[in-house]
DNA sequence: CCTACCGATCGGTAGG
DNA sequence: CCTACCGATCGGTAGG
C-alpha cells in the first residue's frame, strides 16, 4: 500500500509518509469541496465530483470523511478558524501602526478584514458557511454557532464603545446585526475580477473603497 | 374526470370548472413549493414532496409545470410581482396620510415595507428568490433580474435626493447595495414568533422597531 | 390528474 | 485508497 502511494507521489521528499500524505489528501478534499459547495451549493455537488477534482475514485472520500455532511462541516470549521485567527492578526498589526487607535479606526479595521474574509482570496470556506450551513446536522450547527460567536466577539466591545460615544445612531444589537448583514450580503453582488493578471490591484482598491463607504454609512459623521 | 374533481371539491360553487380549478391547483403547487423551497432549499425538496403536500400523485405536478425549475421560476415570479405591487400601494397609502412627505419619510416607508415583504406573512416566495435563484436557468435568471430592478427602481430617486441633501454619508450606489444587504440579511436572524396566538402584536412591533433602527443607522442624524 | 414505470444518479459500503 | 457494487431516490414520461 505504501509502495503504491510512493509511486504516485513522484519526487516528493520522503517523510514519515502515511501521516503527511493523509493530511494532504484530506486538505485537498476540503479545498475541492469548499470550491464546489460555494459555486454550486451543497446539495447540487456530488461526492463523486469532489473525488474527481482531487484525482480520487468515487468511494474514496469516505476513507477520509464518514459522510458528506462531515466534509461540509470540515469546510466550514476550516473557514471559521482561519477567519478568527486572521482577525486577531489584523487587529494586532493595526495596533502596531497606530498605537492609540480610536474605536472608529478599530471598526474600520474589522470591517476591512471582514470584507477580505468574505471576498478576498481563500473566501470559499466562509461563503459555504454563510449559505450552506443549513445542510448541517443540528449538533454541527451548534458548534458552528459557537465559532461564529467567537468571531463576532471582537466586534462587541468596539460597537459598545462607539455607542457610548454616541457615534452609533441605532441600538447596539440591531446595529450589529444590520452591519453584519450589509457586509455578508456583499458576497451576492461584489463580483471578483475574473482573471488573476492585474486583479490584485483592482481588487484591493475595490475592497478598500467599499470598507470606507461602509464605515461612513454606519457611523455618524465625525 | 370532472365527476371525480367535483367529488373532491365538496361544496365549492359550481363554475366553469376546468379553468378555475386548474388555476387553484397551480396556485396550490406554487404555495407548497414556496414553503418547501424556503424551508429546505430547492435541491433538498423533491417534486414528490410538493405533490404530496397538495394531495397529488408523484407525477402530477408535471401536468402543470414542465419541470422542477419552471416551478421554482413560478414561485419567484409570484413573489416579485406581489412585492412590486404592494410596494406601490404602500407608497400611495403613505402619501395619503402625509401629503408632503420628506425623502427621509419615504425611505422609512420603503424600508418598513421591504421588511414586511421579507419577514411578514406570505414571505416564502421572496425568501426563495433571495436564496434559491442560483438554481434557475440563465434565461430565467435574467427575467428575475429585470423584475428585481423594477422593484429597486422605487428606491433610486429617494436615495439620490437624500444624497443631494447630504443625508447619506456614503456614495449612493454603495449605500444602496449595503442597505439592501442589511435588510435582506434579516431573513437569516429575525425569527418569527412561533405560535400564531398573540404573534400579530409582537411581530408588528418587532418590524417597526427594526425599520426605525435601520433608518437611523443609515441616514445622518436630523 | 392518476397509474405504472424508467434511466440516471447518488451516498455509502465491503473487501482488499 | 481502489474495485465493484447496492439500495434508495429522483426527475420525468407514456398512456389513459
Amino acid at each position: 500500500m505504501s509502495v503504491v502511494q510512493a509511486k504516485r507521489a513522484r519526487g516528493r521528499p520522503k517523510k514519515t509518509e502515511s501521516e503527511k500524505d493523509e493530511g494532504n489528501r484530506r486538505q485537498a478534499l476540503i479545498a475541492a469541496a469548499g470550491y464546489l459547495f460555494k459555486t454550486q451549493g451543497f446539495d447540487a455537488t456530488s461526492t463523486r465530483e469532489i473525488a474527481t477534482r482531487v484525482g480520487m475514485q468515487a468511494g474514496s472520500p469516505f476513507y477520509h470523511f464518514g459522510n458528506k455532511q462531515d466534509l461540509l462541516m470540515a469546510v466550514i470549521v476550516e473557514g471559521l478558524q482561519q477567519a478568527i485567527v486572521s482577525q486577531h492578526v489584523a487587529l494586532l498589526l493595526a495596533q502596531e501602526d497606530e498605537p492609540w487607535m480610536s474605536e472608529r479606526q478599530r471598526l474600520g479595521v474589522l470591517i476591512r478584514h471582514h470584507l477580505n474574509v468574505l471576498l478576498g482570496p481563500n473566501s470559499d470556506f466562509i461563503g459555504v458557511m454563510l449559505y450552506e450551513a443549513r445542510s448541517l446536522t443540528q449538533a454541527h450547527r451548534l458548534i458552528v454557532h459557537q465559532l461564529s460567536d467567537e468571531y463576532e466577539a471582537a466586534w462587541i466591545p468596539v460597537l459598545d464603545k462607539l455607542s457610548q460615544q454616541d457615534q452609533l445612531a441605532a441600538p447596539v444589537k440591531a446595529a450589529r446585526l444590520l452591519i453584519f448583514g450589509a457586509l455578508n450580503w456583499t458576497v451576492q453582488w461584489f463580483a471578483m475580477p475574473p482573471s488573476a493578471s492585474k486583479s490584485k490591484d483592482t481588487q484591493r482598491l475595490g475592497l478598500d473603497e467599499l470598507a470606507d463607504a461602509a464605515l461612513q454609512l454606519f457611523l455618524k459623521p465625525v
